[in-house]
DNA sequence: ATGATCCATTGACCAAAGTCAATGCTTTTT
DNA sequence: AAAAAGCATTGACTTTGGTCAATGGATCAT
């Protein structure tokens, strides 16, 4: 239930089994079927979500009712709505199952008591935000300095994985665009090669 | 030299004498004038920055010559090519002084050694990480989400600070824009109300 | 002080992306 | 198996933002 977390963790910081047991005893698991909520809009995130297996989403809608994605997880991302997470004010984005997935859930009490007793998991926990960091300032960039074309490359090459088993008009929200200019962005790139 | 930056640590993650001299033994003062290179794209990023005083802005340029503002940063702020730094890749961004500038250098030797000696900059540095991860996140979900004229307005209310000391222009290029389009967003925004 | 650069604004025009509507394919649901 | 829903594509048209060029004001360097 639990692999693919520690996994990833004792890639980045190796674990004692203590430390393992210490840390197992501060998570959750879930399940949830595709189309599930995990967060809704206005209520408050009590977890950071790691995705086991599965795919998940979150997102906004606006005032036309339009979803704009503001990220794609699955399996070995995390999942949160950080700001309402650490804040405990109501969340701003929706999250929820694209496939059935399995969760493991991290509560704020959990997260706050291994931050204090246990070095490994701030330094686990700094590491990945700095990826994630580091992640949304390469897709900003990208939104901001390239073509769609370019953009839509990038992401296809940078994600492969999503780009398989998610749905063309999911990424095109993602990139901030129409299904259709997405649809004729792809002729494009078709028709130049 | 260095009040700003204990200032704000300690505002975070309250240090002992001993720690802060640990610490303040690491750090290096850099004075920058306006127009000046921190950081050139292709060289290897060496250091964080953190802005005593002064402002400055990352960008990044691109095949027409067109320049891409990243982030600004004002007395407070740190500002780096985070991901040149953290692999020692040549940075994909220039940065350097919109202002006069006085600058608390911390090198990549600086920031290994204290990550590990010193858990008290390790859980300061998650913490700016993850406030930098959230400023960056709305960011992103303002550009896919709302229009020019919400956005733009967004900005002027989040820095203000930053509104008053840079040229628009640099603003438009923030927000992905050219110059003209910024000025008739703003025109249109003085006509409605 | 003055010439030079930088900067914001505006207008006319063009290119790119959005909107609306229709079509045909899949995939789900029953 | 049939009906329904979801999805990608395309066309015609509209709206939005970019491009190019010009103007005038402000700031900077000499």
């Amino acid at each position: 239930m639990y692999d693919l977390y520690f996994q990833s963790f004792n890639k980045k910081v190796p674990l004692t089994a203590a430390e393992q047991e210490q840390i197992k005893s501060n998570l959750a698991v879930k399940k949830l079927r595709k189309k599930q909520y995990l967060l809704q809009e206005g209520d408050v995130c009590k977890t950071i979500a790691f995705v086991e297996k599965g795919a998940l989403r979150s997102y906004t809608v606006d005032e036309q009712g339009v979803e704009h994605i503001i990220q794609f997880a699955i399996e070995g991302w995390f999942i949160s709505d950080m700001y309402s997470f650490l804040t405990n004010e109501p969340a701003t984005y929706t999250i929820d199952a694209i496939e059935d997935a399995e969760l493991v859930l991290i509560s704020k009490s959990s997260n706050d008591l291994l931050l204090k007793q246990c070095p490994k998991y701030e330094t686990f926990t700094r590491e990945l935000i700095t990826g994630a960091y580091l992640a949304m300032q390469k897709r900003l960039t990208s939104i901001i300095s390239f073509t769609l074309e370019e953009r839509y490359q990038a992401f296809m090459a940078t994600y492969p994985e999503i780009a398989q088993r998610v749905p063309q008009h999911m990424i095109a929200s993602y990139m901030g665009l129409t299904p259709e200019t997405l649809s004729r962005v792809r002729r494009r790139i078709a028709a130049n090669k």
